[in-house]
DNA sequence: GCCAGACTACGAAGTTTCCCGTACGTTGTA
DNA sequence: TACAACGTACGGGAAACTTCGTAGTCTGGC
């Protein structure tokens, strides 16, 4: 009857993550006003709670020597990117990343001229394809 | 303190839409069974609450006419796969849905070759992907 | 020293998700 | 008719998620 704990970030903690992620290392004053004007309204206990629970299962990291503690991210925003990509690839997608490709290709809005332009370049330079392929490749699976 | 009651299909939810898409239209009963093969360990009364449960959020319908009720997916999967994506998107990806690709591209374990050639054959021959294209296209957005 | 301001810690409440037990109705069969 | 088998409906309970109020601590200025 128990559930599991599920480490996977929640949809308020991708919300603090995005912040930590975009402005680096911060305080919980400073990563509430940000969660402010990305258009959340709730207090600022409610981020010191959610920073507290995420320290808690790991997903971000603590430095508790100042008195105002700085939260950073343990974990890379690419980890994270890949441990949902494989999540919903293997629950919604039989665990081929090539249908969900496709299915992204056909996005509303669809991809700009640009980024079509992009993608498809990455497939004509093989040696561009190859080198990138390093840096994306993943070093862990998710336990979830 | 309300939180909105998410329409978007939960994990379980998820996972007796993929039978519904799988074998189509069933009775409690053989989603159950499905379910169980699928090597999930759950009670029949479960498997029917949620049922009931998504009857009431709209993602099935249900044929009553039966004493077993026939349930149905209310969505195509292609329509669902589009609307989590486009999800995934706005919240980890900044809206662009090529760093999506790129990061789906790295996925472990990688896409095989024959996934890679077929990928990169929609982007040589442009009519093929023209004419892909309005078919993947999704009609609707979701609201969440 | 004393107080206001800022910070963290703690606990609790409301919701959702997921699971199941029980009640109750229907149907086929002896 | 009686009963077993099978179906849905209903209610509840544990855990997770999200939010907030309150308490306690520390620091700077008077």
């Amino acid at each position: 009857m128990t559930r599991r704990p599920s480490s996977k970030p929640t949809e308020a903690e991708l919300a603090i993550l995005n912040v930590l992620w975009r402005s680096g290392p911060a305080p919980v004053r400073e990563v509430h006003e940000q969660l402010q004007s990305d258009q959340q309204a709730t207090g600022y206990t409610t981020t010191l709670k959610l920073l507290q629970v995420m320290h808690g299962k790991g997903l971000v990291d603590r430095d508790e020597t100042e008195r105002a503690h700085i939260y950073r991210c343990s974990m890379s925003k690419e980890s994270i990117e890949q441990q949902m990509l494989g999540d919903l690839v293997s629950r919604l997608f039989g665990g081929s990343s090539q249908r969900l490709v496709i299915q992204a290709l056909g996005q509303t809005p669809p991809a700009s001229k640009e980024e079509l332009d992009e993608i498809r370049a990455m497939f004509t330079r093989e040696a561009v394809i190859s080198s990138k392929w390093r840096v994306i490749v993943p070093n862990s699976s998710p336990n979830w």
